[in-house]
Parts: structure tokens; sequence; C-alpha cells
DNA sequence: CTTCTGACA
DNA sequence: TGTCAGAA
């Protein structure tokens, strides 16, 4: 494991910044992480503490149940996600955005 | 002042 | 899910 993946992973992200990140209530943040579709860390003092990754868990989270999926649909999708890391590293993902700006038009044809 | 839990609507 | 109370 690098460096970036272990400080992606630091928990150190309070409730606010999670509500403004997300755009999820303090509710179904709670909600979610008590469903134990994502695990939180938690500080001395109980307060949730929430990583890079995890807020981009919150994330995906969001979009599925916005989907329409249950919240039991969308923890076993969460599963296969962390199960295949492969699909969605930095280098498929950089692929991904790369071959996105090879197909627009380098001369700015669109205003 | 912010967040937590449990509970009721 | 929203919201309220009482504690931390």
């Amino acid at each position: 494991m690098d460096e970036i993946t272990t400080r992606r992973n630091y928990p150190i992200l309070t409730m606010a910044i999670a509500i403004k990140l997300t755009g999820l209530t303090a509710r179904q943040i709670r909600y979610y992480t008590d469903k134990e579709l994502i695990k939180v860390a938690r500080t001395p003092g109980g307060q949730r503490l929430f990583s890079l990754n995890q807020i981009d868990l919150l994330l995906e989270i969001k979009a599925q149940i916005s989907a329409g999926f249950s919240l039991a649909e969308t923890k076993k999708f969460l599963s296969k996600k962390m199960s295949h890391p492969s699909q969605n590293d930095d280098q498929t993902t950089r692929k991904i955005l790369f071959d996105e700006l090879l197909q627009s038009s380098p001369f700015g044809n669109k205003s």
C-alpha cells in the first residue's frame, strides 16, 4: 500500500465537512454508518471521523440510493466494489480521463 | 457551539 | 427522514 492510499484513508474529517462534501444530512450519514454500509473511525469522545476515501464511499451510497436501490442492495454493491480495487485505481481513472480529453476538440469549437 | 444517541411522528 | 431532548 503506497503513501497516497494511506493518506486517503486518514480519518480526520468531521461531520460538518462530510455534510458539505456529500450533500447528505447528518441524519442520513449517521444512519448509513450505523447500518455498517461503511465503517467510520471515532474520536475518543465518540465523534465520527471520515477519511477522503470514506467521503467517496458516501457519495457512491448517495448515488445508489438516488438511483432507487435499497440500503441492502447498496451495501452489497459497495462490498463488490471493495473487492475489485484494480477496476477503480488511479491508473485506470487517469486513462479514462485522458481518453475523454482526446475525444474533445483541441480547437475550442464549442464557444 | 458541534456532534452523539435514542425515540417519536 | 426530520426533529427534539439531554449528554459529551
